[in-house]
RNA sequence: GGGCCUGUAGCUUAGCCUGGAUCAAGCGCUUGCCUUCUAAGCAAGAGAACGAGGGUUCAAAUCCCUCCAGGCCCGCCA
């Protein structure tokens, strides 16, 4: 039995009373501590006094000492106890965080889905890079992850660039200038809309050149987009084209089934329109509760195929369904939602994100106006190649770029996931590259420091004597490596990959204090070196999964 | 006009779901620390009316209401 538990059945035995303990803000103030306001009522006496009663009547094993401190009753674990069930729980566990709630189970996860039409940028970049750590956590909860992005290649972009390449292939990195210079062009020339609209008239009839046109500048725009994901180690395991809904029955089947609800309706202008009254979301949030489905000659629009392909997933996915939109999708997702709850199926658990916007304002794909993330990892690279050089002069070739990949990504992914999702970001270089302080190479390199004492001293013992971690930058370290199973949950439980950066960090910072008050090689006795060994070993362990679930790289040297 | 999100130190944030002891970090600033396991580091210090006002509670950054500021959204784009 863990110790709060302990604590809270020893006060129930004592004072007839379910209490809940928390985390005291300062360790010296205890491991545990139970606020006795929680009592007062109960005892009917004041919480000080409570506090003073308990402390004198409570013996629990494990527990050293309890203190009554004004109305708070705080308890020390003992030491000893404490590290040797946190550091061999981390030794005997490969797996060591993980609930295993996932074993069995399967997850889908969409994420990006981005335009087909240009270079990636880094606004959308954070759909991808918090998705992926919500991947990997689903995994390492014990999860079958199935990773899917859903092309929106029949568009008005996708229509654009065809006429914009004019019968050529262009590259990949020449999309986004294509794009933009199109989109100037259509701004001066009214015919040229019409153009457009022409050539997705065709599409939609199935026209069979003009669907091989837009299929060759997508697929090539995927290929580009999934190389730069790919290399920052994002990976999909399946790409699934909107236009399979143009042409196969599901809109038609989605239609028919809500037309059986009695919601579907045709308006003036004989489009399909679904209404959504009674749902309060929608209904708060728009003037008019609708969800427009079809034009005016019966064609299909987004939100239809949206729907058929939601439903899809939602029969794919044998456990959880996740979906990461921009926040700009909020009460949209809603009418969604509210259209499959009509159709009696699940809607997606759905993690929203703000926007990453310019000092200078928001991104604009069609005005040119970003930072493509392909850059973005470029430059961080760079940066961080020089960082290695001022202080390896000597490093060169392969393991130069591989340490300066590893440095470079987990700066950008750290300073991305450690924020929470719903903030606006502001995109500044510097920022978002910094190697230093609350940063993604900072954790790295507490792990590579890690790396280098055991380097120097493979010797083991098998049975370290851990009561000799007596230290208090041992002790607060070996409680938070205690924290990582919670964090790991609270993290999956509500799809927060920021709460692993944090911990990350945490963790981080709590070695590095160690490291300085207490050496590890030199620490004297042989035993107090082998328990430090291993509580550098465990640090290691953990630092190296929390990175892990964060898709962030551990150097053995940096 | 309505809905949702955000507002915490000069700047960037964590904490808010699940109320509890002097609000926790990073950057920047001041002062120390590299002939001892890597200074991408550590220690110490200055710096906060937690946007404003009301309410609930023994107790509010956290819950409720009002207001202010910024972002996003509100019918044949996707």
């Amino acid at each position: 039995m863990d110790f709060k538990q302990s604590i809270i059945n020893a006060v129930k035995k004592e004072a007839n009373v379910e209490v809940a303990l928390e985390v005291p803000p300062n360790p010296d103030l205890g491991d545990f501590a139970l606020p006795c306001f929680q009592l007062a009522k109960a005892l009917r006496k004041n919480p000080a006094q409570i506090a003073q009663e308990l402390a004198k009547k409570l013996a629990i094993k494990g527990i050293a000492r309890i203190e009554a401190k004004g109305p708070y009753l705080n308890f020390f674990v003992d030491k000893g106890t404490n590290a040797e069930k946190v550091l061999t729980a981390i030794s005997d566990d490969a797996l060591y965080g993980s609930s295993g709630e996932g074993k069995g189970k399967h997850a889908l996860i969409e994420h990006t889905s981005n335009n087909p039409n240009a270079d990636i940028h880094v606004g959308r970049a954070r759909n991808s890079i918090i998705a992926d750590s919500v991947v990997r956590l689903l995994k390492f909860q014990g999860y079958a992850t199935d990773v899917h992005y859903f092309v929106n290649d029949i568009g008005k972009q996708i229509a654009m660039l065809v006429l914009a390449a004019n019968g050529k292939k262009p590259a990949y990195e020449q999309l986004l200038k294509l794009y933009v210079d199109f989109n100037a062009k259509l701004k001066e020339n009214d015919d040229l809309e019409q153009d457009v609209f022409a050539l997705l008239k065709k599409l939609e009839d199935g026209d069979a050149k003009v669907r091989k046109q837009f299929r060759g500048i997508v697929d090539n725009c995927i290929k580009g987009q999934r190389a730069i994901l790919s290399d920052v180690g994002i990976e999909f395991d399946s790409f699934d084209y909107e236009s399979e809904y143009l042409f196969n029955k599901r809109t038609e089947e989605v239609l028919a089934a809500l037309k059986r609800t009695g919601k579907l309706f045709t308006d003036e202008q004989q489009r399909q329109v679904l209404d959504l009254k009674g749902f309060p979301e929608v209904e708060k949030g728009m003037k008019n509760p609708v969800l427009v489905l079809t034009r005016s000659d019966g064609t299909s629009l987004y939100p239809l195929r949206d729907i058929a392909y939601t439903m899809d997933k939602a029969s794919w996915a044998k456990g959880r369904n996740i979906l990461l939109l921009g926040e700009d999708q909020k009460l949209y997702f809603q009418q969604v939602a509210a259209a499959l709850s009509l159709l009696k199926v699940a809607p997606p658990e759905i993690v929203h994100y703000a926007f990453i916007v310019l000092a200078d304002g928001k991104m604009s794909t069609r005005s040119g106006n970003v930072v493509l993330f392909s850059e973005f990892a470029k430059e961080a690279v760079e940066r961080a190649r020089k960082e290695i050089l001022a202080r390896t002069p000597d490093m060169k070739g392969k393991a130069l770029d591989a340490l300066a990949r590893m440095i470079g990504h987990g700066a950008i992914k750290f300073s991305i996931i450690k924020v929470s999702p719903d903030k606006m970001i502001t995109f500044d270089w510097d920022q978002a590259l910094s190697f230093e302080g609350d940063s993604g190479p900072y954790v790295q390199y507490a792990y590579a420091r890690i790396n280098s004492i055991l380097e120097k001293h493979k010797r083991k013992r098998p049975k370290p004597d851990y009561s000799v971690l007596t230290h208090e930058a041992e002790r607060n370290l070996i409680n938070h490596l205690g924290r990582f199973p919670d964090a790991v949950s609270q993290a999956s439980k509500n799809l927060e990959p920021h709460v692993i950066a944090n911990y990350a960090r945490e963790l981080a910072q709590l070695f590095t204090a160690f490291y300085h008050s207490c050496p590890v090689l030199q620490a004297g006795e042989d035993r107090l070196v082998d328990a430090r060994l291993a509580l550098c070993i465990a640090t290691q362990s953990v630092l190296k999964t929390a990175l892990g679930l964060l898709g962030i790289d551990t150097p053995e040297s940096m």
